[in-house]
DNA sequence: TCTCATGTTTAGGT
DNA sequence: GACCTAAACATGAG
């Protein structure tokens, strides 16, 4: 479920029910918040930034973390007991095995939208700092970096590595400036497709390198690895994406 | 039946 | 404090 494309998806299906103004009437679950707070408090936005869905009340925001296995069901219920529920009036909102957080006060206070890969504020120029702020840091790891790129996970990371032809191990001050600007520019366009691709239930169709052992360009077998500090699956072609070291 | 993975936080060690 | 590792969470695809 959980890259930055199926959470716009989230909030999309959410926006849809209208419940600006609206109030919280029942709230139920086992989160370990305190859920008393949401009682009778009135939807003033629905938003996201990267993989966090935010229901946004008068200083105070819900923030909603899907993590790898979390769900959701809008005027619809699980058979297992939801993290949180959420009622109002005509709609009903459950999350389940997610991770459930109250931040206060302004919620622009909390997030900076400039680094969400899916937002209309987002700012490739601002990425590239960011980048060049990690000189060290391997691109494998940097396109899963929340900080940098916030909504990126590990299929956009290895699609967005092979289409801009990067190998995964390259070192981020060592890839020519023009290339990461490639890079970045291909996260957000990636994201994008992403989208459209997953609204089709088309994405799994599309990839053509997470979770393939053959490269599509060359045909030579892709390796994979667990690589850098994350440790997650990389798949890569030796032949096809520049190692920069 | 079993393994593993679109993710993050936290606790503990060095 | 920096840095690393493992555990925890807990679903569902293959």
């Amino acid at each position: 479920m959980p890259e930055g494309p199926s959470i716009v998806i989230m909030r999309e299906a959410v926006e849809a029910l209208h419940l600006k103004g609206k109030e919280v009437l029942h709230v139920a679950g086992n989160a370990k918040i305190d859920k008393e707070r949401l009682r009778h408090q009135k939807v003033k936005a629905v938003r996201s930034w990267g993989k966090h869905f935010l229901l946004c009340f008068k200083d105070l925001t819900l923030r909603v973390h899907l993590l790898m296995f979390g769900s959701y069901r809008i005027n619809e219920r699980k058979d297992t007991t939801p993290r949180l529920s959420l009622g109002f009036k005509d709609a009903e909102l459950n999350f389940y095995t997610c991770s459930v957080k109250l931040l206060d006060g302004d919620v622009n206070d909390h997030y900076d939208w400039s680094r969400d890969i899916m937002s209309e504020q987002w700012d490739p120029a601002q990425a590239l700092k960011h980048l060049k702020e990690h000189p060290d840091m391997l691109a494998c790891d940097a396109l899963l970096d929340q900080d940098i790129f916030a909504g990126s996970g590990n299929i956009i990371k290895n699609e967005v590595l092979f289409i801009t032809r990067i190998h995964p191990q390259s070192v981020i001050g060592k890839i020519p400036q023009a290339r990461l600007k490639a890079m970045i520019k291909e996260v957000r366009d990636y994201s994008f497709k992403f989208l459209e691709w997953k609204k089709a239930l088309r994405l799994k169709q599309h990839w053509l390198a997470y979770t393939k052992t053959t490269c599509p360009r060359c045909h030579i077998p892709f390796k994979k690895q667990q690589l850098g500090k994350t440790k997650r699956r990389s798949f890569f072609c030796d032949n096809c994406q520049k190692l920069y070291a």
